[in-house]
RNA sequence: GCGGGUGUAGCUCAGUUGGUUAGAGCGCCGGCCUGUCACGCCGGAGGUCGCGGGUUCAAGUCCCGUCACUCGCGCCA
């Protein structure tokens, strides 16, 4: 017989009722009838109920061992009686009655209980991720994560990319983000960077003639932590197309991820493909965001004409300024009083000035509310025939300079769509956004790239040299789904003379493209194929699929808010020599 | 770096207007129980009320500071 066990704890059936067995596993639970022990073992395969009689060998054993506690224990398959069978169970037509137990590991008292799914503070369970890990919910995550990132793999090399591994240890690049440094001990005072996402490297790949690279590329970037953002560290399916169009890469990516989506659905529907695309500014005035959750089917429009020279002052006067407008959001089945009212405290909570409304009820023409007796009937009725809406309807009004309210027109429109229960459950729509401008205007009123400065834009040189920068468009694109951002991509710029004009326009000097990124712009001078990509991040598609909010309930092992691991120490101070080696002193004094 | 929330038993939480010895459930320890599967019943142990200072006859409760965790902003595809 085998050293520990014969069976898994998610194994035996009603057919091998008369088996002796041997099981290994956890003690999930005890119930003690004096007379009569009832054990249920736990491993990664499922859960199987011993009984213990008093007196039998090994009763003491599993009498005195406490939950969590590994045991190994030999006994007989018996059918349970019809009255005592557990449907919940997929091992529940069974029962092993032990003949003999051994305490493999003894657990002692838990900080952290794994039986049971309540809620505990993070910091526990991200000190004991061990015990978390057992339990039922995050293991299953994290095994849905693995078969996730199976299906992808093969996914992947079914459409004919290559899978690569690129560098860890490598040079600063230009993603944005802070780097996470690592010090040369052979080159003192020098350092290698961990890549933020491997850019430089899978377009090299194109220049090598590979084609068509994939990676499950780990990406690192020291910045502060979201719910929905690792800090430090997280993957990316990183892939590249060589003369391949924008074009190309929808149509090569959207069965990839339509599939690895439908595969794990479990009933929910997902966007059938080609996926629906939304360019950038149509983005931001229907849905007041770059990421508009589509399940929320409620679309802004602007309605300044119905404002202008109207009898509502605030509005007309704001119109004036002819860079400001008036955007209406739609709330169907909104019309009533106290919903108009708890939105525009909302929005004062917000720190919005409020948030206008008009709302339309039986027998009362022209709408209801403060600003539909100012514009008047036949205003208000226009707007709402442009908006398409009805009695027992209402829309609501933010106006200004839309440069600077269409975010939080944006989160109206979410709040509304919540709030009337107008966002559909069940869904995982997708769309594409497409068209982002090529470069914006910084904090300091200077053009500077709006995104990877390596995409190509629209037009490519011709349209560098005859339009004002903030109209050139890239041929850059973000995947949404459900309003959350799963990937960026771009067809890249692989010609040096235009990515020399893209840098002149941002303000960077020849000197500093070739010094900063002089490697990858040598490999274009010795031909270069067209090529475009993406990289969809692999937590945040594991997340969605789980269908959780936090991105620490798909890691196994992700560090905290502050970027800490509390079980492993990390990061920690090191000794005196190893500094000493690597040629640094420590400026600050460690906090005690 | 900034703002919000939280911090009371191993865990989840309650704790009134500042007032006697700070409570409950789960867990743990002991006892009883032969059909449970969130077993049940009885008993017990377990507390730096995050930490420091202040106000007060009296602070878990009020004030100030600080720390930790978390959510968000900044930052970041």
């Amino acid at each position: 017989m085998h050293a520990y066990r014969t069976h898994t704890c998610g194994a035996l059936r009603l057919a091998d009722e008369g088996r002796s067995v041997r099981l290994s596993g956890w003690i999930h639970r005890k119930r003690d009838h004096g007379g009569l022990l009832f054990v249920d073992l736990r491993d990664h395969y499922g859960l199987t109920q011993f009984v213990v009689h008093p007196g039998a060998p090994g009763f003491a054993i599993l009498d005195r061992a406490r939950p969590e506690s590994v045991v190994r224990i030999d006994g007989e398959v018996v059918a349970r009686e019809a009255s005592t069978i557990n449907p919940g169970l997929a091992t529940g037509e069974i029962e092993v009655i032990v003949r003999a137990a051994d305490l493999l590991s003894e657990a002692d008292e838990l900080p952290l209980p794994v039986f049971g799914e309540p809620d505990y503070p993070e910091d526990i369970r991200l000190r004991y991720r061990y015990l978390d890990l057992r339990r039922d919910t995050l293991h299953r995550n994290i095994v849905l994560r693995a078969r996730v990132i199976d299906s992808i793999r093969r996914r992947m090399v079914g459409a004919g990319f290559t899978e690569f591994q690129t560098p860890i240890l490598t040079a600063s690049s230009p993603e944005g983000a802070r780097d996470y440094l690592v010090p040369s001990r052979v080159h003192p005072g020098t350092f290698y960077a961990l890549p933020q996402a491997p850019q430089q490297f899978k377009q090299l790949l194109m220049v090598a003639g590979f084609d068509r690279y994939f990676q499950l590329a780990p990406c690192f970037r020291d910045e502060d932590a979201r719910a929905d953002r690792s800090p430090g560290e997280f993957y990316q399916l990183d892939l590249e197309m060589s003369f391949a169009t924008q074009e190309d890469v929808f149509s090569t990516m959207e069965p990839v991820l339509h599939g690895v989506f439908e595969e794990f659905a479990e009933g929910r529907t997902v966007t059938p493909y080609p996926f629906p695309r939304v360019a950038y500014r149509e983005a931001i005035s229907k849905y007041g965001t770059d990421k508009p959750d589509l399940r929320n089917p409620l679309v802004m429009q602007d309605v300044s004409d119905h404002f202008r020279d109207g009898g509502f002052g605030l509005f007309a006067r704001i119109l004036s300024d002819r860079k400001n407008a008036i955007w209406a959001i739609p709330a169907p089945g909104g019309g009533a009083r106290a919903f108009c009212d708890r939105m525009n405290s909302w929005a004062q909570g917000e720190g919005a000035a409020g948030l206008g409304y008009v709302f339309w009820r039986e027998g009362e023409e022209g709408g209801a509310g403060p600003i539909a007796k100012n514009i008047g009937p036949e205003r208000a009725e226009a707007i709402r025939a442009q908006l398409g809406l009805k009695v027992g309807d209402a829309a609501f009004f933010v106006a200004g300079d839309p440069a600077s309210f269409y975010k939080f027109a944006g989160l109206a429109r979410t709040r509304v769509g919540t709030e009337l229960g107008l966002v559909a459950e069940g869904r995982f729509d997708f769309c594409w956004i497409v068209d982002f401008p090529m470069f914006e205007l910084n904090d300091e009123g200077k053009v500077d790239f709006s995104h990877n400065p390596f995409s190509m834009p629209q037009g490519e040189l011709e349209a560098l040299n005859s339009k004002d920068a903030l109209d050139v468009l890239a041929f850059q694109y973000d995947i949404v789904v459900n309003g959350v951002e799963l990937c960026s991509g771009a067809v890249r710029n692989h010609r040096p003379e235009i990515m020399l004009r893209a840098f002149e326009i941002a303000g960077y000097g020849a000197e500093t493209v070739e010094q900063q990124f002089g490697g990858m712009l040598n490999a274009f001078r010795y031909g270069a194929p067209p090529h475009a990509g993406m990289a969809p991040g692999i937590d945040r598609i594991v997340m969605l699929l789980a269908g959780v909010q936090n991105i620490r309930e798909v890691i196994a092992f992700p560090l905290n808010q502050q970027a800490q691991d509390l079980m492993m120490n990390a990061p920690a101070a090191v000794r005196d020599t190893q500094l000493k080696e690597l040629h640094i002193k420590i400026q600050s004094p460690l906090k005690p």
